[in-house]
DNA sequence: ATTGACTGACGAAGGTCTTCGTATAGTCTT
DNA sequence: AAGACTATACGAAGACCTTCGTCAGTCAAT
């Protein structure tokens, strides 16, 4: 029997593209295959074919006025790998985020500043928690 | 043409099961089947299927000497959610430990406790780094 | 021994994903 | 305008995933 689609999540082959994509604001075809289709031994016509895919899933935006068509993706970084983040929590790490940002840590790689700066995240988060964490309050 | 194949990683299916797993630390099909298999409407034998391929990967073992087959994951949870968190890292955060852990955070639901015990973690981080980390030139 | 309930092995259907080959359409150069 | 190139669209091959149906084996109680 057949198989329950997903929503909107990019394969491991689109997410590739996105990260060229999202590196460089818009591109062409052709630049995302230079970028990652020679490395990876992929030809161009397959690059193309996923991003026509994309686009029909809405990862992606098409001009079409121009001649190399160029692509943009619809959704930011950041939103996506907020999703994608919270996916994995919540299939490998029981939901719960603190185990999770535990083991992202201990992968060491983190440098001097990123510490700092995930320091300073707490420190926001820690007040905001004891102040008031009910922020939707305003309205009645 | 053909997809090439990915290494030892969990489908979506086979982590829901190694879920159940890694929480009782031995189970049969039934009970895996009992835990998840009604309330997302799947059979039986398909959680036994997905179990028997999930054995031929190694990703479980079973012991065919007791009458239900007893099934128990060949990792522990730590190490494959080490993986998997890699390879998020690697394939949507650049690389970066960083700003994977920062969103993480900002997702917030992370409870005082785990704040305070992510809060200790930095800590060693950083000591180990002030200490040893400094392989270019000498101190100065 | 026969029956009934449960277990386990297999194969196959029907999707998705990745990969291209091929054909068509535009653009540019001469 | 013709030929050479590049870009785009399309379809299909084949791996992989998820889902079961079916059949055979096991065990307990009749």
């Amino acid at each position: 029997m057949p198989r329950k689609q997903n929503p909107r999540k990019p394969t491991e082959a689109e997410l590739a593209i996105l990260a060229v994509i999202w590196e460089r604001g818009q591109t062409t075809v052709r630049e995302v295959f230079n970028e990652l289709g020679e490395e990876q031994g992929v030809g161009y016509t397959t690059v193309l074919k996923l991003m026509q895919i994309m686009t029909e899933k809405g990862l992606l935006q098409k001009d079409v006025s121009v001649r190399p068509q160029v692509f943009t993706a619809t959704r930011p970084r950041s939103q996506m790998q907020r999703a994608l983040l919270g996916d994995l929590m919540d299939r490998a790490f029981s939901g719960s985020p603190g185990s999770l940002v535990l083991q992202a840590l201990s992968m060491k790689q983190s440098t001097p500043q990123e510490l700092r700066e995930i320091r300073r995240m707490l420190d926001e988060l820690e007040s905001d928690e004891s102040v008031g964490d009910d922020i939707e309050g305003g309205a009645q």
